[in-house]
DNA sequence: TAGATTGTTAATCGATTAACAATC
DNA sequence: TAGATTGTTAATCGATTAACAATC
């Protein structure tokens, strides 16, 4: 129940994920597609195929127990383990992310944090000293990294990842201003900025 | 040639626009359709079709001019003319997109930093001293803010939003975890963080 | 002119929505 | 059981790709 399902599905479930877990909190123990889908402005439609993608959640005539389709949406999501990270950059931009993988309730910790500059050596983030990039490949021989933020230059990116990828990490959650040439076997989750901005921009024009 | 512009060409443009870029750089003068397939790994056809959503910007036999399509891509993204933008929550995600806004190539200008935050107050952060929200309301009638920059709690960001709309706010940069509800003659554009890793986390499930 | 490459129409593919039988 | 609502198939809609005539 895993290929083949659309990238379009994958990004709607953390969104139902949100929902839920606000539901949860408001103590809703149960919910009908019809009702979620009026709550987040999507047909009840789409909510029932995007959920039927991974397995039958509801039960007919009664809907979804919200508790469950919460948990079942999070094991989807590979929530149910933790998922060390290290990041590499520490400007202000992966300072804040730093501080953000921190203090969002997920199960993603931040184990490390790499930059070049050498006056920042020891310097504590997010209640993390800083390390030289260099320093990484034995930090990697006793720390199991499983995901690696790039918030560098866009020029150092793409070696770093490479020289990442070669010490086995699969996964980049990258802010740099490059596609990352990668093996399909990496895993590459993009957060381009200035890209979102321009979206904004051009959707303020003609009005 | 402005409405109806699927969003998914819209989101494509800015990956032209950084790609016409560095062929400018480099001192590209002219490309065809096929080698900028070829670079962005996008079919020749796509390529086509998105820009002549907007007009025939290429030659037959010829190809595309390198600056004459990164200026009018520029100008489509409406990035012919500097936008104002203010930023509410100056926590470190806020203090990290203001700097940001600040140095990247990009017609934004940060002109205003808001908090609630009593402590806050006068502080300087790239370049600007921190305001209490409630100061806006003044400033607004002698600053034009054409983008406002919600890095606010999730709590926060609805009422906020909604005051700044009243008080003629058009356009939104969210990285609160909600969905605004906005009248539509608001533009929001979203970028949510832990959907983005919540992503990462699923792709990276069965491997 | 001949060759190259666009702009655009037509064909295909995929995603969304509608409908309804299955079933709790 | 009757009513409600899912799971799923079929219909529609939209986006992508292919093909090629237009034209530089």
């Amino acid at each position: 129940m895993d290929k083949g399902i659309s990238k379009a599905v994958i990004r709607r479930m953390p969104r139902y994920y949100r929902y839920l877990g606000e539901l949860l909190e408001n103590g809703v123990e149960r919910i009908s597609s019809n009702e979620l889908s009026k709550m987040m402005k999507v047909t009840a439609s789409q909510i029932r195929q995007d959920l039927n993608n991974f397995g039958g959640f509801g039960q007919q005539g009664y809907g979804y127990n919200v508790r469950f389709l919460y948990d079942e949406i999070g094991r989807i999501l590979g929530l149910t383990e933790i998922h060390n990270v290290a990041l590499f950059g520490v400007g202000n931009l992966g300072q804040a992310i730093a501080n953000y993988v921190r203090f969002e309730k997920l199960p993603f910790k931040m184990i490390g944090l790499f930059d070049v500059d050498k006056k920042k050596k020891g310097q504590i983030v997010s209640g993390i000293p800083i390390m030289m990039i260099d320093e990484f490949e034995d930090f990697n021989k006793t720390h199991r990294v499983d995901i690696a933020v790039l918030t560098l230059p866009k020029d150092a990116a793409m070696p770093v990842a490479q020289k990442l990828a070669d010490l086995g990490v699969h996964a980049f959650w990258n802010f740099a201003h490059v596609d990352l040439e990668m093996p399909k076997d990496v895993v590459v989750e993009n957060v381009h900025l200035s890209e979102s901005l321009m979206q904004l921009s051009y959707n303020m024009t003609g009005r």
